[in-house]
DNA sequence: GGTCCCTGTCATGCC
DNA sequence: TAGGCATGACAGGGA
C-alpha cells in the first residue's frame, strides 16, 4: 500500500465495486448510511448482548444450520418447508399470529394481505418469493417471537445484528436491510397512521409525506424498490399515480394510494376489522394497475401467476430456468438475485410493451433460443442480457463487460469470485457484445462497399458517357476538317498551270504534299504506282 | 402467407 | 495460446 501505484489500484478497486452496488441501484450516500446505522446499532447491539443471548440462540439454531463440510450456511428444515408452502399457508404459519406486529399493522397487514384479485400477482407472487426467504423467514421469527414485547429499534437492531456473520457481512444484507426498512417503514406509516384524524385528505397527505419526504434518506418500502431499479427505470417514477379524485396529488406522490381504501380511518386502527376491509379496498403503493398488468419479462413472468398459467410448458421452463440460475448460487447470491428480480418485476412491467417470449431466455439452446429483433428490439436484447447480469448478480455493467479492455475485464472478474455459472455467463455476455458491434461494424463496412463500388459505376459511366461524346466530337471535326482540306485542294488544284497557261486535268494529276510541307503535282498513274514523290517525277509547285 | 430487410448469433478462419 | 476481428451463414421478428 506504500506503493502510490497499488494505493491508485486499490481505489480503483473500490471505485469498480462502487459502480457495482450503483449497478444494483444501491446509491453510495444510502450506502453510507447504511453502514454508519449499522456501526451504531452493532455498537447497541453489543450491549444487549448478553441479555438476549440465550433467546437468539435458540432462534439461530432454527435458522441456520452450518454445514460442516462445504462451510456453507444451510437454511433450517423450517425454512426449506416454508419456501414449498403456498402463500397464504406461509404467510399464516410465520406472520399471521394474533399478536404479531405485521398483523397488528393495518398497513402493513394490507400489504402482504390484500386479496390477489386486487393485487398485482406480480406483487402477490414477488411477496410469496421474498417472504419464503430464509432471511426473512428469520426475520419474521423474530418479529413474531418479540416484537410484541420490544420497541421498533430492538427489533430491527436483532435482526440485523444476531444473524450469522456470512449472512450479515454478505450482499445478503443489502436485502435485509431493505427488508427491516421496508417492515421498520411500515411500522412507522402505521404510528404514523394511527395519530392520524379523520380526514381523508389529511391521511392521504400523511401518507405522502412519510413516504416521498425527500429528506429522508432512509430507505422506504418504495423507495427501496425503486432504488434497486437502473436509472432508466427509475424514469418511470412519474408515471405512477395517485389513484385519486385530487390529480394534483400525483406530482409529488410517486406512490399509487387508493384513497377509497382510506375513507374510514378507524379502520386503521382496528386490525381485524382492517385486514378485510383493506383486503377489499387496496392499498397500494408503488404500483400501477396498467402497468402490473402489462405484459411482462422472464423475471416478471417468474413472479406473476397470471403469466405462469398461460401454459403450463411455460411455467415449467420457466422454473428451470430460474434454478438454472440460482440454484448454482451461494445463498446470499440467490438473494441478491431474487432482490433483483423483485425489483424488475415491479419496475420492467412499465418498460416493456409487449409479452416478451421467455423460450428466448433460454441458454441451453442459444442457437435457437437467444436470436433476437430488430429495431427496438435491439434495446430489448441488451436489455435482456442486463437481466440476465442483474439475475446472476454479475459484478460488472454489461457496458462493462463488453466494453472492458482485456486485463481491466480479466482482472475485474478474478477479484470477484464467480461461479462456473456467472463465468460462463459473462463470458457469453462479452462475446456476444464484441461479435454483435463486429458484425454491426461488418455489415456498415459491407454497405459502405456497394455504396462506394455504386459510386464508382456512376463515376464510370459519366466518364464513358464523355468518351462518348469527345469521340463524337472528333468525328465531327475530323468531317469538317476533311471538307475543309477538300475544298482547298480543289482551290489550289484550279489555280494550276502548265508552261502553256492550261489548267491540269484533276483526273491525271493530283496533289500529294510531304511532312516538310511541300506541295508536289503528281501524275495520277505514276503516284498511284510509286506513292512516293522522286527527282524526277515530281514538280513543286507550291511551297506552304 | 410469402417476401424482404434488419439484427443477433454462431462458426470459422485469420491475425 | 488466448483474445479479438472479419465475415459468411442462419434464424427470428417486423413491415
Amino acid at each position: 500500500m506504500d506503493d502510490p501505484s497499488a494505493q491508485f489500484q486499490h481505489e480503483d478497486l473500490i471505485d469498480i465495486l462502487w459502480r457495482q452496488d450503483v449497478d444494483l441501484g444501491v446509491e453510495r450516500d444510502i450506502f453510507d448510511g447504511c453502514l454508519r446505522q449499522r456501526e451504531e446499532e452493532t455498537t447497541r447491539a453489543r450491549e444487549r448482548e448478553l441479555k438476549r443471548k440465550r433467546e437468539l440462540e435458540r432462534i439461530m439454531q432454527r435458522l441456520q444450520k452450518l454445514d460442516k463440510e462445504t462451510g456453507e450456511f444451510l437454511p433450517s428444515p423450517s425454512s426449506v418447508t416454508s419456501q414449498a408452502v403456498p402463500l397464504s399457508e406461509a404467510l399464516h404459519s410465520t406472520v399471521f399470529t394474533p399478536r404479531s406486529p405485521v398483523t397488528q399493522n393495518p398497513l402493513l397487514s394490507a400489504l402482504l394481505f390484500s386479496q390477489k384479485s386486487q393485487k398485482p400477482p406480480s406483487q402477490e407472487q414477488a411477496f410469496s418469493e421474498l417472504l419464503s426467504l430464509p432471511d426473512l423467514q428469520y426475520y419474521l421469527d423474530v418479529l413474531d417471537s418479540e416484537a410484541s414485547s420490544l420497541p421498533l429499534e430492538d427489533i430491527t437492531e436483532i435482526c440485523h445484528q444476531n444473524l450469522p456473520e456470512p449472512l450479515r457481512e454478505n450482499s445478503t444484507d443489502a436485502l435485509l436491510w431493505d427488508v427491516t426498512q421496508t417492515l421498520s417503514d411500515s411500522f412507522e406509516v402505521a404510528q404514523t397512521l394511527s395519530s392520524i384524524p379523520s380526514d381523508p385528505v389529511e391521511i392521504l397527505e400523511t401518507c405522502i409525506q412519510t413516504f416521498s419526504d425527500p429528506g429522508n434518506h432512509t430507505p422506504s418500502p418504495s423507495n427501496m424498490i425503486y432504488s434497486c431499479s437502473t436509472p432508466e427505470n427509475q424514469a418511470i417514477l412519474p408515471k405512477c399515480q395517485i389513484n385519486s379524485s385530487d390529480s394534483t396529488l400525483s406530482e409529488f406522490c410517486p406512490y399509487t394510494i387508493n384513497i377509497s381504501s382510506l375513507s374510514k380511518p378507524e379502520q386503521l386502527n382496528s386490525a381485524p376489522q382492517t385486514l378485510s376491509q383493506f383486503e377489499e379496498r387496496h392499498v397500494r403503493l408503488g404500483f400501477d394497475d396498467s402497468a402490473s398488468v402489462g405484459s411482462m419479462d422472464l423475471e416478471t413472468s417468474l413472479y406473476a401467476p397470471d403469466t405462469l398459467n398461460k401454459g403450463q410448458s411455460d411455467k415449467d421452463e420457466l422454473e428451470s430456468i430460474q434454478s438454472d440460475y440460482t440454484d448454482l448460487l451461494p445463498l446470499s447470491l440467490q438473494s441478491e438475485a431474487v432482490e433483483a428480480t423483485l425489483c424488475e418485476t415491479i419496475t420492467y412491467t412499465q418498460h416493456q410493451t409487449q409479452n416478451e417470449s421467455t423460450p428466448e431466455y433460454s441458454q441451453r439452446e442459444p442457437q435457437a433460443n437467444l436470436s433476437t429483433t430488430s429495431g427496438a428490439a435491439g434495446v430489448r436484447h441488451v436489455y435482456r442480457d442486463e437481466q440476465r447480469a442483474q439475475a446472476m448478480s454479475l459484478p460488472l455493467s454489461v457496458h462493462d463487460i463488453i466494453n472492458l479492455p482485456v486485463e481491466a475485464f480479466n482482472e475485474a472478474i478474478s477479484s470477484c469470485k464467480l461461479n462456473h455459472t456467472q463465468h460462463s455467463l459473462i463470458r457469453d455476455i462479452r462475446r456476444r457484445g464484441k461479435n454483435k458491434m463486429a458484425a454491426q461494424s461488418c455489415r456498415k463496412r459491407k454497405m459502405d462497399g456497394l455504396i462506394d463500388l455504386e459510386e464508382e459505376i456512376e463515376d464510370l459511366k459519366r466518364e464513358k458517357e464523355e468518351i462518348k461524346e469527345e469521340n463524337e466530337r472528333n468525328i465531327r471535326e475530323l468531317h469538317e476538317t476533311k471538307v475543309k482540306l477538300r475544298k482547298l485542294y480543289n482551290e489550289v488544284f484550279r489555280q494550276l498551270r502548265d508552261e502553256h497557261g492550261n489548267s491540269y486535268n484533276p483526273r491525271e494529276y493530283k496533289l500529294q504534299h510531304s511532312t516538310d510541307g511541300t506541295v508536289y503535282l503528281l501524275p495520277r498513274s505514276t503516284a498511284d504506282k510509286t506513292n512516293m514523290p522522286t527527282e524526277d517525277l515530281p514538280i513543286a509547285v507550291y511551297h506552304t
